[in-house]
DNA sequence: CCGACTTTGTGCAGGTGTTCACAAGCGTCT
DNA sequence: AGACGCTTGTGAACACCTGCACAAAGTCGG
């Protein structure tokens, strides 16, 4: 699939253990359906197990975890904290990442508040926003920077993610100043395609698209659908 | 593709007229594109410029936009108002769609005052929290209610699209409920696969999937780029 | 009216992702 | 030890998506 990403540093053919696209982005469900069982007390899974609750088909499963290496036992099926910890290992989430919000609207906001961020590994070192006025506001405990601080930021705390939630206007001149000061993965949540360098990974979330994409199956089935009543012809 | 979506009404080849899903996910980022030609006066885009304002190729914009019929002019190109209201009725932005929004925590809040729904059709019908001590809260204007009005704002209101910003623990019973009230599209932002009968659509949008995802290639740049100094062996 | 130029729409080839179906392998029970 | 049942891992077929390259079809200038 890879529906956002724009620019990749390696290429296609030239990755080091191939894992697909399509199954990177799957390897999250699969972590935290695996995290729901162990703290059900589960210690072993199938692959219709885990599949089931990562709502997933098995096959697909079988073949994503595959890519990483065989963990399975055939006959028993995977041992949860054993798997947990490949996947985690392999997403990264064994590092610490810290990432720069920049923006602190009411998504910014929202962000900030996110507890799951800080459960897997993310750290948000500080929030940024151009905005004068919110410099000073403090947000779940961080205070807001302005602008201007965000290079020294990124230097000083080895930023790699950012994370853009500012209006579509602002978006990519403060994803070049990310780029510029070292950021190498940004997390889109501006309406724009955002323009980077090679070697920058950027993914896109867009509410509005979601919204819209509903919107067209909706139509499709009202329209498809006129049988309540009469009128057959 | 479908990275999200869990179940269609309609089988693969069945469909009436065939627009594939990858093409119907990218038909919001055209529309937004045009609208931006739009209100800087353009009157006639080829497809390498839309293509390029939309972050697409522009051979896979015109096989996309040929989904829909044959709007471009050959030697010409695609006259902006035209196809602005093209891709405006295929997705069905024509219409007026009222969207609950279940969960008014940090994310519902942001939801809730985000104006990139209003502008395309989307309106707001209520704000709904299981929480007693938030009903009567205002945001944005609108009051927030009960989960026990939930049914009734659904069924006066002609609501189909709800939107799920709860608790993983909720969202399920939430999205039970307004399947059962009559929605029939679902927006997931809660970290959980949603079970729903055949004829319901659910897309997904997974915040901390989203970064774990960035952190994988952000791992694999660093883990592959041991090459500033020396070491080379 | 004709020829040159521009741009769309699409046939085709290559690649990626999904699913089925089954052999290989592991544990268990007798 | 050997047979049996269960589950993984994967080969193969299929469907879908992407991107190239070009014919078809329009505009514009003379």
């Amino acid at each position: 699939m890879s529906p956002v990403s724009s620019s990749r540093a390696e290429r296609k053919g030239a990755r080091q253990r191939g894992i697909s696209d399509a199954t990177v982005a799957r390897l999250p469900a699969y972590h935290r359906a695996l995290t729901g069982f162990l703290d059900r007390g589960v210690t072993t899974v199938s692959s219709e197990e885990l599949a089931t609750a990562a709502g997933v088909n098995s096959a697909k499963l079988r073949k994503d975890l595959s890519q990483l290496g065989s963990y399975g036992t055939r006959g028993v099926g995977y041992d949860v904290d054993y798997l947990i910890y490949q996947i985690a290992r392999e997403l990264g989430l064994t590092q610490d990442w810290p990432v720069v919000i920049v923006g602190i609207g009411n998504l910014g906001h929202a962000l900030a508040n996110y507890g799951g961020f800080a459960s897997r590994g993310f750290r948000i070192a500080a929030l940024v926003d151009a905005n004068p006025g919110l410099a000073g506001e403090t947000v779940n405990g961080l205070e807001v920077q302005p602008i201007g601080a965000l290079e020294r930021i990124v230097a000083d705390d080895g930023v790699c993610i950012g994370v853009v939630a500012t209006p579509a206007a602002a978006a990519q001149g403060v994803c070049d100043r990310l780029v510029a000061a070292g950021v190498t993965s940004v997390l889109n949540f501006a309406p724009v395609p955002l323009q980077v360098p090679p070697g920058v990974d950027v993914r896109k979330v867009d509410l509005a698209s979601e919204l819209q994409i509903l919107a067209f199956h909706e139509q499709r089935k009202q329209t498809a659908t006129p049988q309540p009543k009469g009128l057959a012809g």
